[in-house]
DNA sequence: ACTTTCCTCTTACCGTGGTAGTAATATCCA
DNA sequence: TGGATATTACTACCACGGTAAGAGGAAAGT
């Protein structure tokens, strides 16, 4: 239940594999991560799983022997905390620099700068209405 | 000499001093993160820079009996290297999705919101004149 | 029923960030 | 010269992320 939550690297996967599953057992996401490249000996997702728990981010419940873990953080929650964190903490909460630094670290395709355009006129819609 | 730095928060703090001094003595390290509501002991922000020294990430040169040091590693390769990798763990490397994250966390002005319309045009300039 | 297999639980180990005390050393001032 | 002060060096400690082995239970095949 915390309210900031950051969450590590080996962590996050697990929980971007929850978001996406909706309900997992430990195989399930020892499974995952290794077809992401990430080759982990069963006990050590399970112990990382139960380390979250106690941490309140994700619960199980008993399906037979196995545990079925889900999320209890939300995605965008978590989102949210991490990327305003960094935001913050380095460049002191200077949206549009962060931006232009992520712009400025990879190739945009056409795409893309369109949904950015779009983007920045709904804020500027929002932006208009509330105040 | 890593090509891929993550700073911790004390870390990064540090630097971004560095950064904007372009060198400093421990106490003026310290006195910085005062002011910051950061009140450490002066062995604390020693210790932490020799740590980060072990790394490569500050260096320091003698001057009377104090140090003083500069940092290493540039700001952009942080910056860039830290967003892109949060970029990539959190958003799968879908840099819009993550701007889109980053306005829906934070207050925007109109004044931000220029600047942001302003680097997209840039970005479309450089992107028909590069391909 | 016995062995194998699959699961959880407990415990442990390492690296690192963060924090600081204590010891050694250099410097300055009276 | 000798004491106070500032600075570095060494060491330690805790928390936590990440990694995993080992113990033990339940289930299931043969």
């Amino acid at each position: 239940m915390s309210r900031k939550p950051q969450l590590a690297s080996l962590q996050l996967a697990i929980m971007r594999i929850l978001w996406q599953k909706a309900e997992a057992t430990v195989t399930d996401v020892r499974d995952v991560l290794a077809d992401e490249g990430r080759e982990l000996a069963y006990t050590t997702v399970a112990t990382m799983l139960a380390k979250m728990e106690r941490k309140g981010q994700v619960a199980h419940r008993a399906a037979g022997k196995a545990f079925v873990y889900r999320a209890v953080l939300r995605q965008e929650q978590v989102s949210r905390s991490m990327v305003t964190d960094l935001a913050d903490r380095l460049f002191g909460g200077d949206v549009p620099l962060m931006v232009s630094h992520l712009l400025d670290g990879c190739e945009l395709s056409h795409d893309e700068l369109s949904r950015l355009k779009a983007l920045i006129r709904k804020k500027e819609e929002e932006d208009g209405h509330a105040r």
